[in-house]
DNA sequence: GAGGAAACCCTAATGGTCTTAGGGGAGTCA
DNA sequence: TGACTCCCCTAAGACCATTAGGGTTTCCTC
């Protein structure tokens, strides 16, 4: 059959490259992201270093494939926690997909730095592997704009100074908990622990001005201060 | 003379040791921090590459040497501009010794990769190369605890929790800032701009819970909400 | 089934890296 | 002057990424 041979031969090369992407995601675990080795991912995979040019055009060739792959994780592992959340209000659900945020970044810290900081030498990704961590950015806009739709957040937060204050704050924990205390897991890393606590200050800071200081703005379900 | 001889000879190893040193510098700035070459830095000093193994054991000794020189300098960036400026209010001192902080972080972009983040592979600092980055932080510390005493902020400011809040936050900011433009300069970056923001917010976030919420806490000097 | 093409993997080689070993010359001191 | 130390060298080993080119297997077409 013509197209039974095609498929095969295409089912087995894209099996060798999901083999090398691994091979090289493990060896990055063990020896840092930027140490890593073609000879090695080749030892790992029992072939001489120069088959692996069948397959990728060079070294930053497989970083930017991992770039893409880490992007798309990132993006669905959002908006995975956003479908799988059964609330409306707009704050909780940004507790539950930022916390998804940081322990994805956590649980994958290969990806977490190949893809948030610039840690190899001379590796920017193009922009077909960058679009869907663009994507990922775009969703949280359109996450914020929500919340100021409902009118929990001033319409600045939806801006790109929103969005930029955001990630920041959000990006700048899980960064220092990833060099400071990169084995902590995500339940007890000093830093990640203060996610509900940056949320609070933002979705603060944006508060919409409604009579006086309400802290509760658009909040019914967590608990006030006491009066 | 026996002592002008052997300072003479002394003196000459920490003119190459710095010549090393300044070489490695400008050699990062212009091809990345994690491609420094030690054949590179020898070609620059006009000497073969194993001569460099008279002043350095290994090429991490390099990268050990610049980091603690990157916390001295980024230390005593700190407390000079504490020293410098003219005012007794907390906050406003902290605005301009953050200001100072970001400012130094984006002309010595070289230094700030290997103080703040972990991109050289195998690199982890020596303790007496850290000792400098932590006086920097325990300066901080004692910064924020002033505060505390002045009663511009609640004691916890001044606990752990508040200084890896304050330093994440800011952290975060120039990290962004040096991730996604890094040829702002201080002055037009869109996320070190924000900086005036987030300490807002962490002071408001710390404000002494005097009366009611009082947004202008311990801050006279900047224009409130319309009433 | 036979011929041909493509895919795959190899060896060999180039030029680069960090690092160690060991030797020779120059400056320094008694 | 003799000895000692320091400095720089060449040579070499063990890696690395990458290119060139050849042989074998696999598949499609006739």
């Amino acid at each position: 059959m013509s197209t039974t041979g095609l498929d095969r031969r295409a089912r087995r090369r894209q099996e060798t490259i999901e083999e090398i992407l691994t091979a090289a995601i493990e060896l990055m675990e063990a020896e840092g992201v930027a140490s890593l080795s073609l000879s090695a991912v080749a030892r790992k995979l029992g072939i001489q270093p120069p088959s692996i040019y069948q397959y990728f055009a060079s070294k930053m060739a497989i970083y930017d494939a991992l770039f893409q792959r880490g992007a798309e994780f990132f993006r669905d592992a959002r908006r995975a926690a956003h479908a799988a959340a059964d609330t409306d209000d707009v704050r909780e659900l940004d507790l539950l997909s930022v916390q998804a945020f940081s322990r994805w970044c956590l649980e994958n810290p290969v990806y977490s730095q190949l893809l948030f900081w610039r840690t190899v030498p001379g590796f920017e990704p193009t922009p077909e592997a960058f679009a869907p961590a663009q994507e990922a950015l775009e969703d949280l806009r359109q996450h914020l704009q929500a919340g100021v739709d409902r009118g929990q957040l001033r319409p600045e937060a939806a801006t790109e100074e929103g969005v930029a204050l955001y990630t920041s704050m959000t990006a700048g924990l899980v960064s220092q908990q990833m060099a400071n205390e990169p084995d902590a897991t995500f339940e007890d890393g000093r830093y990640v622990r203060l996610l509900p606590t940056v949320l609070d200050m933002f979705y603060q800071h944006y508060a919409p001005t409604r009579g006086k200081d309400d802290r509760s703005t658009g909040n019914g379900d967590r608990p006030g201060r006491p009066a």
